[in-house]
DNA sequence: TTGATTTGACCAAA
DNA sequence: TTTGGTCAAATCAA
């Protein structure tokens, strides 16, 4: 079954791209319809091996699968096939794990250790639990503090080769029409710190940490690099688990959650497999794609080289001015608001327009 | 004006 | 010593 659920998440992600495209195609209607063939055929491949009648809520196995999940839920138990299908759903895995880390630090904050995802029957283990149940990085390194040029200690900082950190990689497939430059979108929005060439590949290495990295001291982090042999590959390696959205305000089900998660499997046998910019399916009770934004970001962050905001969302992160001041409660309320849409047009801009945080910053460094 | 990206330099792990 | 990872000034763009 998780087959089929791959491979309605690559349908997905080809109407997805072909959403991103559409511009860039509008006068190339032989391209437009090749996209068009290409999601005819992979939906239509999945409603073949599903059976002509898929979706019909009354028979055949879509019931089954439903039966068997509800079953699952009412008995409650973690080791059950409802496990087994989340955990070999790309998407829901996802979910799991980040509800995992939400988890985590909604007990820490709270007490209590059930997630949503808990109450589902889930269990909490997978790739992203560590020993001891803590973020390698929770504690964020501070920087924002000037060590280099201060002369201050220079054993503040904290540089890890990839061989001490968590690392998760993936590959993504970029996109084979408009921009192909653009680095896989995953959902969350990142900010571009460094790039570098790395001996031996053809490609430079990007360099890209959480937008939110310094309101919400979030330690994620990614990679992004082209495959020497497949250009139209990135492998994306992920590093620290998002705590961008774990406030206590947080609702139950976080954003896309893909940073955090391991589909090397899935991208290993899934070589259309969507863009990064996680499988957001449709059927899923929140709409994480809220604006377009999850799904069409990749259009948005001004595709090619329009250059600014390449990969980054909208700014919430304190700029390179100011240390990062805490405000639970408008972190709190911050963070609802980003769960509650997506990270990139996100509504915070409704709501504070322009940069308030920084200037609050700036009040808060007068005080 | 503000925030993101670029890029050279710095630093520490290997 | 080499190389990967990060910093932050300079620059760009909206």
């Amino acid at each position: 079954m998780d087959d089929t659920i791959n491979l309605i998440l690559q349908g997905c992600s080809l109407a997805r791209d072909l959403e991103h495209n559409l511009p860039n195609l509008a006068n190339q209607p032989n391209l437009l319809a090749l996209s068009c063939e290409e999601i005819i055929r992979a939906f239509s491949f999945i409603r073949e091996r599903l059976g002509h009648n898929p979706l019909d809520a009354g028979s055949g196995r879509y019931r089954e699968m439903q039966e068997m999940r509800q079953s699952e839920v009412q008995a409650g138990s973690g080791g059950s096939n409802l496990e087994e299908w989340l955990k070999s759903s790309g998407y829901a895995q996802s979910i799991l794990q980040q509800t995992q880390c939400w988890a985590r630090m909604s007990g820490a904050r709270t007490g209590n250790t059930e997630g949503p995802m808990e109450a589902m029957g889930a269990v909490a283990e997978g790739p992203f639990v560590r020993p001891g149940g803590g973020g390698e990085e929770m504690q964020a390194p501070d920087v924002s503090s000037d060590r280099r040029r201060s002369g201050s200690s220079s054993s503040e900082r904290t540089r890890r080769r990839n061989s001490d950190a968590e690392r998760r990689t993936i590959r993504v497939p970029a996109p084979r029409m408009g921009n192909t430059e653009i680095p896989p979108e995953d959902g969350y929005t990142w900010r571009k710190y460094g790039q570098k060439e790395i001996l031996g590949s053809k490609f430079p290495r990007g360099y890209y940490r959480c937008t939110h990295q310094k309101l919400y001291h979030c330690p994620a982090k990614k990679q992004v690099q082209r495959l020497d042999n497949d250009p139209f590959t990135f492998e994306v390696m992920y590093r620290g688990d998002h705590t961008c959205h774990m406030s206590s305000t947080a609702p139950s089900i976080p954003p896309p959650p893909p940073a955090s998660l391991d589909m090397a499997p899935i991208a290993a046998t899934q070589p259309i497999s969507a863009s990064v910019s996680a499988p957001l399916p449709r059927w899923l009770p929140v709409d994480f794609g809220m604006g377009g934004a999850s799904g069409s970001r990749n259009m948005a962050v001004g595709g090619s080289g329009s250059g600014r905001g390449s990969e980054a969302g909208p700014s919430t992160s304190g700029s390179r001015r100011g240390k990062e001041a805490e405000y639970p409660l408008v972190a709190d309320l911050a963070d609802a608001m980003f769960n509650s849409g997506s990270s990139s047009t996100n509504s915070m801009d409704f709501i504070f327009p322009s940069s308030t945080e920084d200037k609050r910053e700036e009040d808060d460094k007068k005080d």
